[in-house]
DNA sequence: ACGCCTCGTGAAAGTAAGTTTCATCCGTGG
DNA sequence: CCACGGATGAAACTTACTTTCACGAGGCGT
């Protein structure tokens, strides 16, 4: 079959529940039904037979197979045995933590601050899992070598875009980003062969974005996509897709764990960059740290 | 249906494969051929069909079927769930994270990443654990009742600052972020008794943000610093002290697992001072979401 | 030594699970 | 309003699993 001609990961060797969350709003309505018993409790799924795993999300079996295919399996056993592999490699988190849960709303600080470090670790840490290193070689390359990068991100995905700017800046790579839609449009036209346009968006359906990066694509330049949503539109005018794999709930809508998340894969991609030739890149972080030194008090030392 | 009649445990907790070798002498010769193939390579034995490892035992399904009850399972179904979880189990431990220190010189970059999720989730982890819910329940508590929030922060920390004044404002208390020093300090001026200024900084040593935070102690506001460094400069100006656990390294200068867990204090906060009004914080964010709604293209799934 | 019982065994029949096909139904856009 | 394409479940179909049964190889008492 055709497949896509991006690259993008087909790569799954993190979690397979990450993987199908991350594909869950891509999915048919009925697909999606399976894909949450499943997620909700990985071992009991792997126990139950396709009809019955069918009938408990009120579908058919033809259905569930169908769920198969689209999250990567070759049929139902196939999935049924990663999910039993999967269940027990992760070992039940120790204390009831509200794992992906709301918080509860008799909750004091305590179980609050203990659950949103959990998911925010665990966030960070499947994310690093699911993140295909091939792809990210070649983001690193082409961001390495480019003539200039434009980092796109609005709202919260904005400040990502912002600090990956500014962190590429601070090695000497020329890094643009701009918290204005029109002017990004503007420098998106302007990019050419050789240069790089990154484009941040959690859901992957932020139209602003989109067009920012698809005008990038359009003028040549290598397009990046960073989302929560392999299949989300923005990957459709990506050149490189990479993922994060922040299962948000309400409280946290689209804004605390997939930061982080998203934080995590732009600290990667700076360090790729930099190690690319750690001796400049060392140089011109001490150069930057020293400029702001006279902005410091009491150069004393302080204990950890 | 029946399930099985007897209580005793047919619950091996040494490990089904352990169980299996124990009672391997016990088989007869073909069930000994199934049984040898299961131990010696679990995963593999778990993606074969009945009929596959009937072959390659050199038997037939039926004997293999034998074995299954021989060991205690009901059929071969569950025998190949078992023996996935079985195996996923046993593959973990062997796991060479470069832990802590800099990346070293030659790495790849799947080294890479490893190292920084790891290092980043850490940050986490250890934030939180060593975050004071007591004093987070009073910042959360003068936040709350605030007339007015300030939040300060330079560099890399101003960005953890922004990023908690738009989460603040989201739902609908009024705070603010300057970038500039004048600004934030003619705002500080202008604090007073039930006001909140949070400043900002890893170091703890950031001139401009100390310097802002004292104008606003001494306008009658609450002060708040957050900071990686318990006795640094910044905390003789707070009246309320957070920390951060971050240990950074050269690459990673003042910038990458720190911007992390600074975030996660301040998703704390957040969650801490939404939770004293949930139900209109929910709305808040309802209403914000909506906002952009128009700014987002096909709650698209994509096609397989 | 002979029959007779027991047990291990696989062939084949039988059942259940998984997979494919296809007609229908819906919303979408011409 | 119709054509189209995707989503969906019923039913046909295939494959996997399970049971049944008959055969044959020892063991053992007579």
């Amino acid at each position: 079959m055709a497949k896509s001609p991006k690259i993008s990961a087909s790569h799954e060797p993190g979690g397979l529940i990450v993987h199908i969350s991350g594909l869950l709003p891509s999915l048919s309505p009925a697909e999606q039904r399976v894909a949450r018993l499943v997620v909700a409790d990985p071992a009991d799924a792997a126990r139950r037979t396709i009809t019955d795993l069918a009938t408990a999300a009120e579908t058919s079996e033809a259905t569930v197979i169908r769920f198969c295919r689209s999250v990567g399996m070759d049929g139902y056993p196939q999935l049924r045995i990663r999910l039993a592999a999967e269940a027990a490699r992760r070992i039940e988190p120790p204390d009831a933590r509200v794992v992906g849960g709301d918080i509860p709303p008799g909750a004091d600080l305590a179980q609050i601050i203990a659950t949103i470090a959990f998911n925010d670790a665990r966030a960070v840490e499947e994310t690093a899992e699911q993140l295909d290193p091939a792809v990210c070689e070649r983001v690193v390359d082409a961001i390495a070598g480019a003539g200039r990068i434009d980092v796109y991100g609005a709202g919260a995905s904005g400040f990502v875009a912002s600090d990956f700017q500014q962190k590429l800046h601070r090695i000497g790579r020329t890094a643009f980003y701009f918290p204005d839609v029109h002017t990004a449009l503007t420098s998106a036209a302007l990019l050419g062969r050789g240069d790089v346009a990154l484009g941040i968006s959690h859901t992957g359906t932020t139209s602003d974005v989109i067009e920012v990066l698809e005008q990038a694509r359009a003028r040549g330049a290598a397009t990046v996509a960073l989302t929560n949503f392999p299949r989300s539109p923005i990957t459709e005018v990506a050149d490189y897709v990479l993922t994060t794999a922040a299962r948000e709930t309400t409280y946290r809508s689209g804004a605390m764990a997939s930061r982080l998340a998203q934080l995590t894969v732009v600290d990667c991609l700076f360090v790729g960059v930099a190690a690319r030739n750690r001796a400049r890149a060392k140089k011109a972080l001490e150069v930057t740290a020293e400029a702001v030194q006279s902005h410091r008090v009491g150069g004393g030392r302080r204990r950890a």
